[in-house]
DNA sequence: TATTGTTATACTCTATAACTATA
DNA sequence: TATAGTTATAGAGTATAACAATA
């Protein structure tokens, strides 16, 4: 059946062993000691605070992202969101379509290729951004205030060498 | 290169940058300052390798993290696993009931409160758990290769800084 | 009355296949 | 032929309401 491996490595680091723990008192030491299950944790914590204050706008996670790639890049196309974000083009279509409607972004003729259709913000786009950008920049202090502004820093760094590619 | 600009009938923006980014070259400066985008990336990268190698246990990520809790805390209940990893209730059923499907864990009365039923891992489930636990330890080496043990050491501890409550 | 486990269900997010028009 | 944008749709993940059994 599960014909497992001989191989008997020794487990985790056991810890004093609660045969039933009680309420409340769970023992997470393993799942702690990995990299992927603090990542998550954390990201998971610090978007729940940024979901809230960009509600304020109207706005998901996703559509901030976008409209602060586009601020930055203007005439930016859809194809180079989605490299950009990792977001599949299917499911670009009725965010940038979304936006459209509310008047925040236009979409115009690529000058260099006519297949494509470079992404502007209207000025309330920009006005929009502005402010969401703002509001993300004085969040960091909020979502991370157990850090202090040089762990901040090397917290970034230490993310960005994980997940750059290279 | 003479630079020279002889007329400019609308100022840019706010980039002088290039108005048609081609492609591959988006600037992504500003989502870099922000620790959330950065640990959603990096939680994205770590845990793509993570289902990879889970895969080969027919596991799912969530899996898991409830075998490696059982693991640890024989007997625990649902409601318990649910505070633990933040999943609601009805998300839960089941994934418990495939696992018991498998052969992997056990659902017995719980020995103090009758409406909860302990969750206890079999001699199978311990032992793919084991085997699971031990390829998780060493695909932190790879999924964070490009980082030193101490920067490892000191990413996570900035992690549960970040996502620890009070 | 409150809680555990559960069912049913709805909503969101993500993924795949295929079409069109341009290159 | 390859790519940009799009449509339709399937699947996974996440959410709320409500119920029976027990505390």
């Amino acid at each position: 059946m599960p014909s497992v491996q001989p191989i008997k490595k020794k487990t985790a680091p056991t810890v004093p062993a609660t045969p039933t723990p009680p309420t409340g008192s769970v023992d997470t030491a393993f799942l702690r000691t990995l990299v992927g299950y603090n990542a998550r944790r954390a990201s998971l914590a610090v978007i729940e605070v940024f979901m809230e204050r960009m509600a304020v706008y109207g706005l998901k996670v996703v559509d901030f992202s976008v409209l602060s790639l586009m601020a930055h890049n203007p005439g930016i196309t859809s194809r180079q969101l989605c490299a950009t974000l990792d977001v599949l083009p299917p499911n670009l279509v009725g965010l940038i379509a979304a936006l459209e409607r509310r008047g925040l972004i236009e979409r115009r003729p690529h000058p260099s290729d006519g297949r494509a259709l470079g992404l502007h913000l209207t000025p309330a786009g920009m006005d929009l951004t502005a402010q969401a950008e703002q509001t993300a920049a004085d969040l960091e202090m909020d979502a991370t205030g157990r850090l202090t502004a040089a762990e901040r820093k090397t917290l970034i760094r230490l993310l960005q060498k994980v997940y750059s590619r290279g």
